[in-house]
DNA sequence: AGAGGTCGCGCC
DNA sequence: AGGGCGCGACCTCT
């Protein structure tokens, strides 16, 4: 089922942009950068060499002559987010790009590129891990081949053999992608996973709208005035001190974990950690104010005063993205845990005066995924009301939502026991397509094999699983060599069973935003992209436009099914809201 | 003093 | 329970 995947669009322009590597560093803007376009066959056609300050003139002048003609160019480039940010902070928001080192990163590993000649060849400068500080920030290290005089003339960008030049490796991946046996797959996932570098590099830029005054509110109203020096916040003292009574302990830390273990067993309390589902379940008079204390400790912490000194500015909490990251093709985030947002303080995000947010969430994506990627019919139908979970009561399939949810869940991260596993039974009956998919994958990574996701990214190899299956199954294997095997395999196996469906829902994520994107970039007012939570995105908007804004954001969700599953009967609610602040969302 | 490891908990 | 993360606090080792 590909109909909906891309051909190959044989008019669509490349334009590579090369840094030259050239001039001191505190000369920044005269460093040279290098312009090549060619045509998706990698045949060039024309070059230029401007400055660095000239860029994002040259870049916008060459992105409206295309939208003009209706085909804007595709920008092809070693790393997103090492031209993006300039552009952007110069008023350039391109259309689409090519962003070689996370498409490398793909296409080294997928299953559908493995004969490339990409695939095969030794490990280089495009190896490297996207994203890092050292790549981002310095020099990218690749040898171009180009003359360093930038007004000398001579290119050498032809040159063969040079590992790091951007226009071999582009020709290299195009040739992957071409000689793979699914190109639509491929085409789709490295637009989608290059649109979201282009959306990750935005979403910093513009930041999530963040209103210092109501976190402080809330934070004063859970801990007490924000405190003066290292001291702890009124409320926090209040209970740190109860625990210390209860216990008997007037000395007591309550953030040092082996001191509050110590102190719990000696005041008879039967935990062995000090995780709040043990200190719940011990129902202890202690129990009530340290769990209290815990909680605002954490939120006092992680998300306080302090954090929000340290990375909201100008009212926008900045975090940095980081596509790719993730080996199952979610993204990760860097610098104030952007993608751990509490719900106790989205109060804070706070659309600005004349303009709302509009909230979106896919509703039980993983297992619409699953339905979609595993041509389940029956599971599609009971996808079919809003919330899949209540379908599978009315299926019949189980009694309560609940049961539904933890089954689910259970399916997709392979439980085995509690009621998750005692589930699997009803569920392998119902819905045998869907979990055969599940199934499999985890019976090849049991094996050490590699899986992949729909659009093929693949998992990372894992010697250590199939080497140890070797050693626990050959002569002379003892019990103890059998029982790690074992556990090693079942481990990966659970890995690879949940890579399967949470790399296909990033797919399907990265679709939705570009398709996203795309619509917001028609609009007037300049909606903007400000969040984005695996399955969830926020669009700060300009008021009078928020409700075609959440109509773009609900056919962008049926436009990423398309894209994907093609005519497939799945589909991926939303539940939108238009709001003005992030917690006003169910 | 700083690096690195572990725990625990926030999100999906 | 079971999958994927980032981060802060504490602790240990160097």
């Amino acid at each position: 089922m590909t109909e909906g995947l891309p051909a190959r669009d044989d008019g669509e322009a490349l334009v590579l942009v090369m840094e030259a590597g050239i001039g001191a560093p505190e000369h920044d803007d005269e460093r040279a950068v290098v312009l090549v376009e060619t045509g998706p066959d990698g045949a060039q056609r024309m070059r230029r060499v401007v400055t660095r300050a000239e860029l994002a003139a040259e870049v916008g002048r060459r992105e409206r002559t295309g939208a003009e003609e209706g085909r804007p160019p595709r920008w092809v480039w070693a790393d997103t987010s090492r031209w993006a940010p300039d552009l952007i902070a110069a008023g350039v928001r391109v259309e689409r790009c090519h962003d070689l080192r996370l498409c490398h990163r793909i296409l080294r590993a997928s299953v559908l590129s493995a004969t490339s000649e990409l695939a095969r060849a030794p490990r280089g400068p495009w190896d490297e891990s996207p994203g890092t500080p050292a790549v981002t920030q310095g020099v990218v290290p690749l040898d171009l081949g180009i003359d360093p005089d930038p007004h000398g003339g001579a290119w050498a960008g032809d040159a063969p053999g040079a590992a790091g030049d951007a226009l071999s490796e582009l020709r290299r991946q195009l040739a992957a992608v071409d000689g793979s046996a699914e190109p639509g797959r491929l085409r789709l996932l490295l637009a989608a996973e290059s649109a979201g570098a282009l959306i990750a590099a935005e979403m910093h830029h513009d930041g999530l709208p963040w209103d210092v005054e109501e976190h402080d509110r809330l934070l004063t109203e859970a801990l007490g005035p924000r405190p003066s020096g290292g001291r702890r916040p009124a409320r926090l003292e209040e209970l740190a001190a109860q625990v210390r009574t209860v216990l008997d302990r007037p000395d007591l830390n309550p953030d040092s974990q082996p001191e509050l273990l110590r102190a719990l067993r000696a005041a008879g309390v039967p935990v062995t950690s000090t995780r709040t589902a043990e200190i719940r379940a011990a129902g202890h008079p202690v129990s009530a104010p340290l769990l209290a204390y815990k909680k605002l400790a954490r939120l006092y912490s992680a998300n306080g005063w302090h954090w929000a000194q340290a990375w909201v500015r100008e009212g926008r909490f900045r975090p940095e993205y980081v596509p790719g990251r993730v080996v199952t093709g979610r993204w990760a985030s860097s610098g104030g845990g952007a993608l751990q947002l509490p719900a106790a303080v989205r109060a804070a995000v706070r659309a600005e005066p004349g303009h709302r947010l509009v909230v979106a969430d896919a509703a039980q994506l993983e297992p619409r995924v699953l339905a979609a990627m595993s041509g389940d019919a029956a599971m599609a139908a009971a996808g079919r009301s809003a919330d899949l979970y209540q379908g599978l009561v009315d299926a019949g399939v189980v009694a309560t939502r609940t049961e539904a949810k933890y089954a689910m869940l259970g399916a997709i991260y392979g439980a085995t026991t509690g009621a998750g596993g005692a589930l699997l039974p009803r569920l392998r009956q119902a819905f045998p397509a869907a979990m055969d998919v599940v199934e499999r994958a985890a019976r090849a990574g049991e094996r050490g094999e590699v899986v992949a996701t729909w659009l093929g990214r693949t998992s990372p190899a894992d010697e250590v699983t199939a080497a140890l299956r070797h050693a626990a199954r050959a002569e002379g294997a003892d019990a103890e060599q059998v029982r790690l095997a074992r556990r090693r395999a079942q481990d990966h196996g659970r890995f690879t069973r949940n890579f399967v469906v949470q790399g296909t829902a990033a797919e399907w994520a990265l679709c939705w935003m570009a398709a996203l994107r795309r619509r917001l970039r028609a609009l007037p007012g300049e909606p903007r992209l400000v969040f984005f939570l695996h399955d969830e995105v926020l669009v700060h908007t300009p008021t009078g436009i928020a409700s075609r804004v959440a109509e773009a954001v609900v056919e962008a969700a049926t436009e990423a099914g398309r894209l994907l599953f093609g005519s497939s009967p799945v589909e991926f609610p939303l539940d939108v809201a238009v709001v003005e602040s992030y917690d006003e969302a169910a």
